[in-house]
DNA sequence: CTTGCTATGTATAAGGA
DNA sequence: TTCCTTATACATAGCAA
């Protein structure tokens, strides 16, 4: 502003949002090209404001930035790539069990050192820069600890795909081992089947339900 | 620029370069972070420096940008579709698909909002603190970031234990599967059935998909 | 809803420590 | 190097059409 300062929150006013939104917006654009113009660094920049509406921008292309960004945020691909083989030529549940084991090692294994490595050093640099002034404290919050979190949030959606990725491989194996029983077994409507044999439900559901509430122990 | 305008283009120094990249970098993100915070907007912003380090601010978190943006569904989806397809009408993972579905959707409903939650609320609380004195900066620090640091941490568990029920899990399931299987009867081809009837997918796998991944278009 | 217009608040290029 | 200071360029809040 410049006719007075504003404290950074919500603006009530509707419109005056909605005019701020759309000036600041460009304003951002702006910078975000000139950065990367000046400093030849590749960005993306994505805004939705509150109503939904998309705006973009990106030094090069989105799938890029974006590739880039997957590779180095960790082994995303690593984690989906075993599932997707598994998911193409499974009907080995030998392979499939392989698979799923060494999938769980090599997630626990990342996460452990993740968190290991985020610990307290980004704390630690935070400290320091405390000692050189308000300001700066200001500034490093910005960037220390909103990295630091939005690491963690990254973490969190990552594992929330697998997780994703994991149930309907699941659904999909189920399914897929279901069709060549009842293949083999007899071709019958798979709708009496389903009505007929109630019991395999309850196996499934109560395997389910163990997983929400199963926390042997903490970290 | 201050002392003298300059040009938008590369800048050939190098050492002046990093300078005006983190400069400005900096302030790009707190710009980021006024819009998002002033006008209610979510914004995500990944910054690439030239040398390949990777900064990235996001206004709520990186999952749900990403996901109405559908930049890394899309890759998802594109895996974990025709795979899909062939399912959720059947028997005996009927039970099984929807608690699956049920425990997705609540998992992610919890992160969304805590996510959200803890956003630039604790950040604010931490500047206010600051301008007490270092002292209570530092104090501050140690419990404000950390608890923070704490739940997401403890999030990223938590999604890992239920990674790890799941993919228990799926070896059971397809275990009693076979073994159903073997007693039954052998094992017949059953790729071409697969692969004959995509179109029932297509109504059953929306549930399916729809939990995880779906997101055809910005809004 | 958009502009356009200032008066001011901010960001920052240079330079200094 | 990295941090701080300063002089200026730039961005923009509040209004007015």
């Amino acid at each position: 502003m410049t006719r007075r300062k504003i404290q950074i929150k919500k603006i009530d006013n509707t419109t005056a949002r909605q005019v701020t939104f759309s000036k600041r917006r460009r304003g951002l654009f702006k910078k975000a090209q000139e950065l990367s113009t000046l400093c030849d660094a590749e960005i993306a920049l994505v805004v939705f404001s509150a109503t939904g509406k998309l705006f973009e921008y990106t030094s090069s292309s989105v799938q890029q930035v974006i590739e880039r960004h997957g590779l180095l945020s960790s082994n995303f691909d690593k984690l989906n790539q075993p599932s997707l083989d598994l998911q193409l030529e499974s009907s080995t549940s030998a392979a499939l069990s392989k698979e799923i084991a060494e999938n769980t090692h090599e997630l626990r294994k990342l996460m452990g050192e993740e968190l290991q490595e985020l610990n307290m050093k980004e704390l630690q640099e935070l400290e320091k820069l405390l000692g050189s002034g308000l300001k700066r404290v200001r500034d490093a919050k910005g960037e220390i600890v909103l990295k630091e979190i939005t690491s963690l949030k990254w973490k969190g959606y990552q594992l929330m795909q697998e997780n994703k990725q994991l149930k309907q491989m699941a659904n999909q194996q189920i399914q897929t081992l279901e069709l060549e029983l009842e293949q083999g077994q007899s071709s019958e409507p798979i709708g009496d089947f389903i009505h007929s044999d109630p019991s395999q439900d309850h196996d499934s559901s109560g395997t389910s339900l163990k997983l929400g509430l199963a926390f042997p122990n903490g970290i």
